[in-house]
DNA sequence: GCTACTCCGTTCGCTGCCGTACATACAGCA
DNA sequence: TGCTGTATGTACGGCAGCGAACGGAGTAGC
């Protein structure tokens, strides 16, 4: 199986040659579907996941509300990081939302390779760090941010992870992943097509134009991507 | 120098003797005082530290707005996450509020250290696991939690942090770690006196039931308490 | 005892989002 | 063609928290 552009995932695509192909052993590829849940909240982890062109919401739930995502998934990062603290239990649910494909390995053999593998091992830990930073982010988002900018965020970030300007979710969803109404959604939307950054209808969102909606996000956007693109490794 | 209770902390604590031995022989006391800046962000880490009495707040910085605790550091805890990830440089700051001591460890010997004690690193793993779930949970508790329960929530973890029921801060430091104005805080501050769970005056703050004031705060302090105390080492 | 400063209390109008409810529009299917 | 379910639009009262401003009360220094 040949390894192109889209089948890449930045912490594998680091590793040099030989370690590669050993993990790649270890690796099967999986396709993702719109709304699978890979993990559930004080489950344990049978597989962790290297997204290529997929993206994967990390949701919390916080007692009598509704849930929250509080980070996303994809071919920067992978799923599965308790496993690598020494922690077999999912403190969180992680829900596919944008389908696509993504590198799987059992626990076990991750827990083997990663024991093994130093070069994987420091790139997991890079991202671990990154997700910290982001997560800290997030939470200073959701205290000041207002709903419009935080959606034109999220919608950036999913369009970063899926590779396309085409995004299958629903206003509903949206209210749930930014802890908002569905109506307040409805109006944050409203207000960005009204400015002609996106287009939707049932559940089919456009992008038509990036760099504006880039300037109606919050600045978390860009730090959040800065965050994952400076790797100085 | 003897090791009672009160200069415990879990991470060193939970060693056994002969580590434990060689880990002391590197670390230093250091008395943290109020104000005391530990990082700054952006800016190389130069020691970790393992508080014992006393009581760090994390500090992100969002573009435009004030600061914002996201996390808090105290026995149950250390300093220097990134460190133990293979990032040299603090992504955010880290104020003293809570005066009293602390063990302190320089970076290299800490470095040196973390590669050989797998005992040390297993757990430092287990600390940033709890330390991601702390600040998901938090990310959650910005969106939901109104102040009056937030206020209730820091109070407690910071009481239980420097072990004691009487806190240095005033209002105007209040607002700024919970990221409301220091109006917000005589609001909220006002109605737990009213209901007789706290009681202060310029900058000394009491809890007197503590009970009751775990009744007040969101669900939020009970799991983060959880939390850190289902070690299953 | 006077002054300067810090800390806390209160007020005012404003706005972003809430909860709820209802209306419309499109899609698939019988 | 009509039915049903889902997705989106709109409206309304309510409220938590905002920004700004001012007043009062305790503390420290002179």
């Amino acid at each position: 199986m040949p390894l192109v552009c889209q089948d890449a995932n930045n912490l594998l695509a680091a590793l040099p040659g030989n370690d590669y192909q050993r993990v790649l052993a270890r690796l099967e590829p999986v396709t993702l579907h719109f709304g699978d849940e890979l993990y559930q909240f004080g489950q344990a982890i049978d597989h962790v996941y290297f997204p290529t062109n997929s993206q994967i919401s990390i949701l919390t739930l916080s007692e009598g509300h509704q849930s929250l995502v509080v980070s996303m998934v994809g071919h920067e990062g992978m799923l599965g990081i308790p496993l690598a603290l020494g922690v077999n239990e999912s403190p969180v649910s992680a829900l596919v939302q944008g389908a696509g494909m993504a590198w799987r390995m059992s626990a076990a053999h991750f827990h083997d390779e990663f024991q093994l593998n130093t070069l994987l091992q420091r790139n997991v830990h890079r991202y671990i760090h990154e997700l910290m930073v982001e997560l800290a982010q997030t939470a200073a988002c959701n205290r000041f941010h207002h709903v419009e900018a935080r959606l034109a965020r999220w919608l950036l970030m999913m369009r970063d992870r899926v590779r396309s300007n085409k995004l299958h979710l629903t206003q509903d969803l949206l209210g749930h992943m930014l802890g908002v109404r569905r109506v307040g959604v409805t109006q944050a939307a409203g207000a960005l097509r009204e400015r002609k950054l996106i287009s939707y209808s049932r559940g089919e969102i456009s992008i038509l134009d990036g760099p504006g909606l880039e300037a109606a996000a919050c600045s978390c956007y860009r730090i959040s991507k800065n965050i994952h693109e400076q790797h100085p490794i």
